[in-house]
DNA sequence: GACTACATTTGATCCGTCGG
DNA sequence: CCGACGGATCAAATGTAGTC
C-alpha cells in the first residue's frame, strides 16, 4: 500500500486545522467530554498513533501477532481495531464509573449528544451513537459474517440486536458481556478483565443511561 | 420513517527530530 | 545508534443533512 510517490505534494492544505490543537476542549456537554486519544490497554497511556505506539509493547502476544501480518493484511487492521477498543472499553469503563473524565468515542458527533445515545457495537464494543450504529454494523469486521450473505439484517434489526444486549446487561449481565469475554480470553489481560468487576459495572452504569430512553424500547 | 450522498474526522503511515 | 514521539498527509469510515 505504499503509495510511493507523491511528486506533486506542493498543495499546501492550510484550511485543515480550524480548532486549536487542545488536547481535550470541553464541549457544550456538561458531563460528557470526549477524548481523540485511544488507550493504550497495556499501560493505559492515551496515544494518537496508537498503531505504532502498541510496537513498543513487544511482549505481548497479541501485538507480536498483529505486527507479524502484512501491513495491508485485512486481519492485522482487526487486531488493532480490537486492541484500541479494548483499551478505549477499558478506559471508558473507568470513566463512566468515576463519572469524571474524556470518554473515548470511535467519532465525536458534531451535535450535542447525550450520553444515553451511545452504546457499544456487541461485535467490535466500540462506542456508537445508536442510530448509525446499524451502519457501522454493516461493515464491522466483528461482525460474523453469515449474518450479511445473503441479507442484510435491516436497520430496525440491527438496532434491535444492540438494543437486546444493551439491556441484557441490566438483566444479568449475560449473553452480550460474556460473549464479548469469551472472544477475549486468548489474552492474559482478558482474563484479568474478565474478573474485573468494573466491567460489570460499566454495563450496569449503561444501562443506568440507557434505560430512561423510551426509544430503544421500541426496538425490542 | 428509511436510504443515499456529501462533508468532516479519524486512524495509519511517512518524515524528521529528540532522548537515552 | 536505536527507539519513541510529534507533525503532516492520504485514504477510509462515520456523522449529518437532504430527498423519496
Amino acid at each position: 500500500m505504499e503509495v510511493a510517490s507523491d511528486s506533486g505534494n506542493s498543495i499546501k492544505d492550510s484550511s485543515r486545522d480550524p480548532e486549536g490543537k487542545g488536547e481535550l476542549h470541553e464541549q457544550d456537554l456538561p458531563h460528557l467530554i470526549f477524548s481523540k486519544k485511544n488507550y493504550c490497554y497495556i499501560c493505559g497511556k492515551p496515544q494518537s498513533k496508537i498503531s505504532r505506539h502498541l510496537r513498543t509493547h513487544k511482549t505481548h502476544a497479541e501485538v507480536v501477532r498483529a505486527f507479524s501480518l502484512p501491513e495491508d493484511s485485512k486481519e492485522r487492521k482487526t487486531i488493532l481495531e480490537k486492541m484500541r477498543n479494548k483499551g478505549n472499553f477499558q478506559h471508558n469503563t473507568e470513566v463512566l464509573q468515576g463519572g469524571t473524565g474524556p470518554v473515548k468515542v470511535k467519532r465525536k458527533p458534531k451535535a450535542k449528544s447525550q450520553p444515553g445515545k451511545f452504546i457499544h457495537c456487541m461485535h467490535c464494543q466500540g462506542m456508537y451513537i445508536r442510530k448509525e450504529l446499524w451502519r457501522h454494523v454493516r461493515r464491522c469486521p466483528f461482525k460474523p459474517e453469515n449474518q450479511d450473505l445473503d441479507k442484510e439484517p435491516g436497520r430496525t434489526k440491527v438496532l434491535a440486536l444492540a438494543a437486546a444486549h444493551e439491556s441484557a446487561f441490566s438483566q444479568q449481565i449475560s449473553s452480550g458481556v460474556w460473549k464479548l469475554l469469551g472472544v477475549m480470553k486468548q489474552d492474559e489481560v482478558a482474563s484479568v478483565v474478565r474478573n474485573d468487576l468494573s466491567i460489570i459495572q460499566f454495563a450496569q452504569s449503561l444501562y443506568k443511561r440507557h434505560g430512561q430512553d423510551p426509544t430503544k424500547h421500541e426496538y425490542m
